[in-house]
RNA sequence: UGAGGUGUAGCGCAGUUUGGUAGCGCGCUUGGUUAGGGACCAAGAGGUCGCGUGUUCAAGUCACGUCACCUCAACCA
């Protein structure tokens, strides 16, 4: 117990310190490393693999909703992004430019991409002419950069991965459809795959994405309390359309501005999942993305058959498809127990001479810590059981958490407790900006999203009588 | 940008008050014994003490300058 207390002791106490403990968690696990460049990361295989993972899950149900994937440049001219007045006004304080280059300064700056509505607005503009080759639906997977002051591995960086779709429609509807799909996409990976609880639903103007007429967000509860803002999808209108010049001839034989979208997910679900479901012994993954589902840990190594027996299973399993790692490195099995559930593996196999006489294995989830024997004849599905229930669990156990921690408000005060608590706060809110200030200086907590009901009466910073139930929160 | 803090082995740190041989733990290498929750023994490798200038017989330690990073605030889809 005391060598227990002793591992622990490395990471920071999760209660306590919980920055702190995931910064610990992303370095020790090898999740990333910090890169040369202030607020830059280098993501290592064991955090890349995890990204390759969503991204496999992401794309997959892009491509069944009928989105291709293309690339775009990742300079973009400087006069670019000024054609779109709210979007420059937005974005401009984080863009880093290049001035020169072949050794000479260049006649206009370019701008590495913050994101790319801006040249892809471009690019369609000249592809679209007709109604005929509308609806455009693409999706490209790229890096952008945003000159942030503070960061933090995965939460926020100065460069970042993530995905990006831009569509355009020949109609308003049709483009509203288009926003709420995608949002309804990134809402069931994140639950069935992330095993992460979101509130969907649209943000404030305050909040909103820079030239977007509408914007939708994901957010999830952090363990500290805290939102995330997991994903976004924008209903952009015609703003981008107009400042672009994307029209097309309608059937009418009208010209007409198309309407557009756009939305994104990033290596910030990463940091997600690492603050929604770790725990005081590090990272807790769920199946699904999971690099390794499952570990093999021999016991005895040396003793005659143990590994060929480890070696078999292994085979086995990968051939069920199972992620799997055999351990056979000369660490003692007890420093291998706490290396992999410090890493998140969400199953471990223990096989061992006793296990091999008896014809067992034991095998201990991540989640919960439970121990439980499967023979050794079954273990594809009884692993394949284990990852499933650890998924579900996982998702019923952070649901149930968030759900429980979202209060009701009616005065700025009570408001102020719900979220020192760690809590979502329900508050009615006006609808004017200076109410939606006030609040966020009184509580240090914004407007997250409009809850999906309106439930209460009066706005929570003024008193008059409400125009929206919103959900309060402090946020990454 | 405001306030505070830290730079010494791969990582974490002590040593700086009062100048006098460069230290500890972990990790790493080699060999051996072990093994069901971070094993043990033995031997070994690894350092321009962030950088610069100065004071001194002598600087990790004192002075001045400079750079980098961290925390809080501010900023932030």
């Amino acid at each position: 117990m005391a060598k227990e207390n002793e591992f622990v002791s490395q990471i920071a106490d999760i209660e306590t310190d919980f920055p702190q403990w995931y910064t610990d968690v992303v370095l020790k696990t090898k999740l990333v490393d910090y890169g040369p460049v202030r607020g830059t990361m280098v993501i290592r295989p064991y955090g890349y693999a995890i990204w390759e993972n969503i991204q496999r899950e992401l794309d997959k149900r892009f491509k069944e909703t009928g989105h291709e994937n293309a690339y775009f440049p990742l300079l973009i001219p400087m006069s670019f992004m000024t054609k779109e007045a709210e979007h420059v006004e937005g974005f401009a304080p984080e863009v880093a430019v290049v001035t020169h280059a072949g050794g000479e300064k260049l006649a206009e700056p370019l701008c590495i991409r913050p994101t790319s509505e801006t040249i892809i607005g471009t690019m369609y503009a000249k592809w679209i002419q007709s109604y005929r080759d509308l609806p455009v639906l693409m999706n490209q997977w790229c890096n952008v950069m945003r000159w942030e002051k503070t960061t933090r591995p995965f939460l926020r960086t100065s460069e970042f991965l993530w995905q990006e779709g831009h569509t355009v429609h020949a109609t308003e509807e049709e483009a509203m459809e288009e926003t709420m799909k995608m949002l309804s996409v990134y809402e069931e990976v994140a639950r069935t795959c992330l095993a992460m609880p979101v509130l969907t639903g649209r943000k404030t103007e305050k909040e909103k994405f820079a030239g977007a007429v509408a914007t939708y967000g994901m957010e999830a509860m952090m363990h500290d309390g805290k939102s995330l803002q997991a994903g976004t999808s924008h209903y952009l209108g015609q703003n981008f359309s107009k400042a672009f010049n994307i029209q097309f001839s309608d059937k009418d034989g009208a010209l007409k501005y198309g309407y557009t979208t756009s939305w994104g997910v990033s290596t910030r679900l990463i940091g997600g999942i690492i603050m929604t479901h770790g725990d005081q012994r590090g990272l807790v993954l769920p199946p699904v993305i999971a690099p390794v589902q499952a570990v093999i840990v021999p016991i005895a190594s040396k003793k005659p058959g143990v590994l060929e027996a480890c070696r078999a299973l292994k085979g086995r399993l990968a051939e069920a498809g199972v992620r799997v790692t055999l351990d056979d490195s000369d660490n003692s099995p007890g420093w291998k127990f706490n290396e992999w559930e410090m890493k998140g593996v969400p199953v471990r196999i223990e096989l061992g001479p006793r296990d091999l006489e008896a014809g067992k294995l034991l095998l201990a989830r991540r989640d919960t810590h439970e121990k439980s024997e499967a023979s050794l004849e079954c273990a594809e599905a009884a692993v394949a059981a284990l990852l499933d229930d650890v998924q579900q669990n996982l998702y019923l156990r952070a649901k149930a958490r968030m759900e429980s921690r979202i209060v009701s408000a009616e005065t700025l005060d009570e408001l102020l407790d719900g979220v020192n608590q760690g809590n979502f706060v329900r508050a009615g809110w006006c609808g004017c900006r200076a109410c939606e200030d006030k609040v966020k200086e009184f509580a240090q907590a914004t407007a997250r999203v409009f809850a999906k009901e309106d439930t209460a009466e009066r706005c929570v910073a003024c008193g008059k009588k409400s125009a929206h139930t919103v959900i309060f929160a402090r946020a990454y």
